[in-house]
DNA sequence: ATGAAAGCGCTAACAA
DNA sequence: TTGTTAGCGCTTTCAT
């Protein structure tokens, strides 16, 4: 069957057309799955495409039909931290695997520091149709103005204070504070401590306020509070400032595991036993939290799932179907020996 | 400064040559950055870009220039374990933070065990201009083919036979393994066992083969050897089974530091002690190896740096310019505690 | 249901 | 150095 294809000679619309024996208007319907066709005419074209090796080009077709089947990822500059971390590696999996079921490309978009408009030029410059944003950072006012031009959707709730009319998916970070601390408390802690993420995001400040409510609700004494960076680094350097800081507390939420993990680990040093003298609860069911030294209970969030359905509300957006502006996935406690 | 710029009509390259005074040929000329223009016009239309807020139709250029600019990540199916392997996590971002500095847009492709020719299909319909290839597999013929007809650098020496012909990066894993053998026999180490990575991949063959040299040249005798999967689970079954099957040995090189971390694990159950009993060696200094118990003795290899590599080399090659068939990365030994 | 024809926005000869 | 003129390969009215 070889010999049929010129190599390095892409075969056009029109060559199928001239071997189907049909315009190339009608074999771009049936290309295009239209239903005005005749069932000879999807058979013939079919038949020459198989024979010619006929695939679309796609710079022509995004030329004529103003729509590029494709979506960017925004991922911070930071790629270094940002890949370490199995929160964001998790989603951007999710995304691309649900884009790979799709007619939709997923382009990777670093933002530059070197050139901030760099990216925006890109997103603006009708390269795509619609952007997916993982934010780290707190700046993301002009991705949320983005959200004027084109569909887009944040992984994580926006912080700038624009962001009330951003579509994201995130889960109640509030609330997953207050799971880890309700299960602290059950487990009989009285004085419950947080290493809080940064709080320039979210995730950060939520949970940081969640855990401020809860310990209030609950009756217990809200501890001392250091904060972190979500690093393993971050936690362990907070875990010492608390320690050192003198203030008792036989309870702590880490915002992460990954700080819980760094936590853990200035725990062991100074010999501060886990569970017996302190209760650990962290967030994410990560690799961090199984090989946490004692494994970490946990507050878990589907991260992949959480990709995939920002890939699935953006399609739906950019296709014209409107979704609810936020989407809350579930949480769940994953009970390990930490607490 | 607005209401210059009509909103949902992004401007083209005739309005900018209307505004500059200017046709189109020249406009286009300035915006490409040709010699061939005066200062003034240059000036002229910059003054009309920025009035207008003109970027380019990237479609229309490429369809016109034949030239798409973006280059294919072609990562395996598996992108859960994928993006969990540090290894590839930072691969992935020394490629995308080199193309970040260019002209040039990664387009993340993965490959779809359900639809295996979608890849392959996409990348040949002249939507890319070369492809990067992280591999996992031994199946990548059809990638070493695809050499045949765009640019492609693999990361990673290709196993399949026709990888003779395929430009990669990667780095000497016979001289990983034999730098891990040479650290253990110069701590006195006199029985050397391994566990290998999958013989499916050339890192998984060729530090084994490398570990068969150069314990047989430093003249200590071969442990017993155990196959794991790269992963900290599969790590630590290859420890059990070197265990349970009863041969001695002093010294273990681990393929990988995820391998190395599982490993470490079951060591501790069981009672024996590293480095005291067992000296242990891994490859790649990534987060297990600085969180391992007790932090590990490894072989780094710079990922980030080979993947920049990667995205340097191909765009090289897709603009015309020979490069070596292979590039080795240099390795170096971190010494901790583990041996 | 099909075809003819007119672009989509840009680049690249070729002339001038 | 600049402008003119063709397309690049496809989709999409508008007729038929």
């Amino acid at each position: 069957m070889s010999g049929t294809v010129r190599a390095g000679a892409a075969p056009t619309l029109e060559q199928v057309a001239a071997v189907a024996g049909l315009s190339r208007a009608t074999v771009s319907r049936v290309i295009n799955g239209s239903p005005k066709v005749t069932a000879e005419a999807v058979t013939a074209v079919n038949a020459a495409v198989e024979q010619l090796g006929y695939v679309p080009n796609r710079a022509a077709r995004v030329l004529a039909s103003r729509r590029t089947q494709s979506i960017a990822l925004v991922i911070p500059e930071d790629t270094a931290r940002f890949f370490a971390d199995p929160y964001f590696a998790s989603a951007v999996q999710g995304a691309a695997t649900h884009l790979a079921g799709t007619e939709y490309t997923l382009t990777l978009l670093i933002t530059s520091e070197l050139d901030p408009a760099k990216t925006r030029r890109y997103l603006r410059g009708g390269n795509v149709d619609g952007a997916l944003i993982l934010s780290h950072h707190s700046d993301d006012r002009s991705y949320v103005q983005l959200g004027d031009e084109m569909p887009v959707v944040f992984g994580g709730r926006p912080v700038s204070d624009d962001a009330a009319r951003a579509h994201y998916v995130d889960v109640d970070n509030e609330a997953v504070a207050r799971l880890a601390v309700e299960h602290l408390r059950a487990r009989g802690r009285r004085r419950i401590a947080t290493i809080a993420g940064p709080q320039t995001m979210a995730a950060g400040v939520d949970r940081r306020s969640g855990w401020e409510r809860a310990t209030a609700e609950a009756g217990v004494e809200p501890g001392p509070v250091a904060t972190g960076d979500f690093t393993p680094e971050g936690g362990a350097e907070a875990m010492r400032a608390l320690l050192d800081g003198g203030e008792p507390f036989d309870g702590l939420f880490a915002a992460s595991s990954q700080m819980a993990h760094g936590a853990l680990g200035v725990l062991r040093e100074r010999g501060v036993r886990v569970p017996e003298h302190v209760g650990v609860v962290g967030v994410d069911d990560d690799y961090f939290a199984r090989n946490a030294t004692p494994p970490l209970t946990t507050v878990r969030q589907p991260t992949a799932e959480l990709g995939a359905r920002m890939a699935q509300l953006l399609i739906a957006r950019i296709e014209g179907v409107e979704v609810p502006r936020v989407t809350l996935m579930p949480i769940e406690l994953v009970e390990r020996d930490s607490a």
